[in-house]
RNA sequence: GCGCCCGUAGCUCAACUGGAUAGAGCAUCGGCCUUCUAAGCCGAGGGUUGCAGGUUCGAGCCCUGCCGGGCGUGCCA
């Protein structure tokens, strides 16, 4: 990438220069055209170091610099910025084989691992509701963009299928089926939401259904058949409708994907004796914890992460330990990123330190919480509806499925009912994601209806649009883009400035994995739309002047459009040919 | 009390990890459809980056102290 080829000669020039070893070379993007298309800002950070005049450094930077074949113009402004200005053959060679090394997925990697993406996730025990769509999309949208760039992803759907509460619901759920019989239970079944309530609001006033609950939970636990049978039916409803969700949401896990909470069941015990063998457990208050120097309470008093329960029951923490070892010992994966909510920081913390502690990671895995803020209504506190509800997915998707196709209908009245239906799902799915994909995922986030079905601005549907319109050049000109044979023209500054931004795209999608934010995807590919619309309206394609000029531009909207179409795909987000 | 996160334009968010004059979208105002899709483009206004210090050639970003908000802090997940 062009980073990279300014870098490997940078490097060592800084250094020739007198810089100390490990000085950087801070190159970056230039912050204004006018300067150039890189910057270099390392000589001002290492003339410091060396407590030499930055402009002098930068001025023998450049003096042992060898750039001529790549680099037009370079000088040095300000303090010691130097800027670079590439060569347009340097850009049209990187750019012409841009698709087949950067975006084709069976591109030679340069990377290779395997990744562990533990996301989604969620409580079996109830709907999917609009707070499941960070974990989801995010993670299904990281797992993308590590598969793409060579990585083996093992996609981790570590639902919650073995909670206190699932004895209430069997117990519900039995009573239901031994009373008036099983058409009941099907037909509660069909909508989770009500039944857990239904089971809920049984359970708080019924003592006698209570005490049958914790039962259950117990049986459900030692194996009974018959309780395990019960489970395994509620389980299967439930993640079907997760399933549909996923499916409707164009999200890549399936079942197989599934690794839920209760699989780890037979590995709890063998946690507690494994941190008793290596020392770290302590009785505390009754319950079996794990000290660890670091952690601290309230006053400096030692704070556990507790394993067992005084009454012998398991906890999260034990299930996500013995999932630690799974995923290294088992899995044998190179980096295992945890898609949850921000608020359990200090428990994967732990989490991770005691598995370390305790010598469960046996090889070089790289465990890393990817924590993402909690979605909040207008009214800054965690959102709900008015009547005090979680909104569910399912009714999010249905209301911006029907706006999208009202717009679509509106826009473009000609189009027949299937391709409305179709074109309106795809950018009903766009909005909802992007809405969520583009924003910082650590910080806390406001949901607005209308923020997240809008379809102007910086919005996935802007993105699409891009991508039908370069579509349709292809169409009107007849060409097949592989035809095209007469390289590329980047002397008009908006084809310039697209070219530049085009070749961005492999550091960004590095950026992505490294630090596991696909808004800076989604960034990315808003420069890239915008660029192209400027080069669009400032540079005529099919009627440009000459048939040569023409096809060099086809050729660049070409390298465009899968720029666009395959970042979308990273981000699990459709194209559509036409809108 | 302690710990983590956050505070940026009226609103929602960025800012390539310390770089040059802090950028987008929405909203507001003005302009552009007999030439490739107006879901678009061009332009305008809008900022003491919560406050006060400090570090240095340079701070939204680092350090200290305040103010304000969120979350976490032993047997739920």
């Amino acid at each position: 990438m062009l980073k990279d080829l300014l870098e490997a000669r940078l490097a060592p020039a800084l250094r020739a220069a007198g810089a100390p070893e490990g000085s950087a070379v801070a190159l970056t993007v230039s912050t204004k055209p006018e300067f150039g298309d890189y910057q270099m800002n390392g000589a001002m950070g290492a003339a410091k170091r060396l407590k030499r005049p930055p402009r002098e450094l930068a001025e023998a930077v450049l003096a042992h610099a060898q750039l001529e074949d790549l680099v037009s113009e370079a000088s040095i402004a300000g303090p010691g910025f130097i800027n670079l200005r590439l060569r347009e053959s340097v850009l049209e060679e990187q750019l012409s084989t841009f698709t087949t090394r950067v975006l084709d997925p069976k591109a030679p990697s340069r990377e290779a691992g395997r990744v562990v993406i533990d996301y989604s996730s969620p409580n079996l025990a109830k709907e999917m509701h609009v707070g499941h769509l960070r974990s989801t999309i995010i993670g299904d949208a990281l797992a993308r963009c590590f598969a793409h760039a060579g990585w083996e992803v093992l996609r981790q759907n570590h639902v919650g299928d073995w909670g206190t509460q699932f004895g209430m619901l069997l117990a519900y759920l039995n009573t239901l089926e031994t009373g008036d019989g099983a058409p009941a239970a099907e037909a509660e079944l069909a909508d989770l939401e009500q039944f857990y309530r239904k089971a809920k609001a049984r359970f708080d006033e019924d003592p006698a259904f209570a005490a049958l609950s914790r039962e259950t939970v117990v049986k459900l636990q030692q194996g009974d058949p018959t309780c395990r049978a019960a489970w395994q039916r509620f389980i299967d409803v439930s993640l079907s409708h997760c399933e549909a969700l996923y499916g409707r949401l164009q999200v890549t896990l399936t079942r197989k994907h599934v690794r839920a909470e209760s699989a780890y069941n037979d590995a709890l015990a063998g946690v507690i004796t494994a941190l008793r063998d290596r020392g770290l457990l302590t009785e505390s208050e009754g319950a079996q914890c794990v000290f660890l120097e670091e952690f601290k309470g309230k006053d400096d008093a030692p704070l556990p992460l507790i394993v067992q329960k005084s009454d012998g029951g398991y906890l999260y923490a034990t299930t996500d330990l013995a999932a630690v070892r799974y995923r290294c010992d088992d899995l044998e994966a190179d980096r295992a990123l945890y898609l949850v909510d921000k608020r359990q920081g200090l428990h994967f913390k732990q989490v991770f330190a005691v598995a370390e502690a305790a010598g469960f990671i046996t090889r070089p895995c790289s465990f890393e919480h990817m924590p993402f803020g909690t979605m909040l209504g207008e009214d800054g506190r965690p959102f709900r509806t008015r009547a005090g509800d979680v909104v569910k997915l399912a009714d999010l998707l249905d209301e911006a499925e029907r706006r999208a196709e009202v717009l679509v209908a509106e826009k473009n009245p000609d189009l027949d009912a299937a391709a409305r239906t179709e074109i309106a799902k795809a950018i009903a799915i766009g909005a909802v994601k992007y809405a969520d994909l583009s924003k910082h995922r650590n910080n806390d986030y406001v949901f607005s209806w209308d923020a997240m079905l809008s379809f102007d601005g910086n919005t996935a549907p802007y993105l699409q649009y891009a991508y039908s319109r370069i579509q349709s050049l292809f169409t009107r000109a007849q060409v097949a883009p592989e035809a095209l044979s007469a390289g590329l023209s980047l002397g008009a500054p908006q084809e310039r400035s697209l070219a530049l931004t085009l070749l961005r795209t492999e550091d960004v999608l590095t950026q992505v994995r490294e630090q596991g934010l696909p808004h800076l995807l989604c960034t990315h590919l808003y420069e890239v739309a915008t660029a192209f619309t400027a080069f669009y309206e400032h540079c005529p394609v099919l009627s440009a002047p000459e048939e040569r000029l023409r096809d060099q531009r086809l050729a660049l909207a070409h390298c465009c459009g899968e720029t666009l179409r395959q970042g979308l795909e990273l981000l699990g987000i459709p194209v559509v040919q036409r809108m």
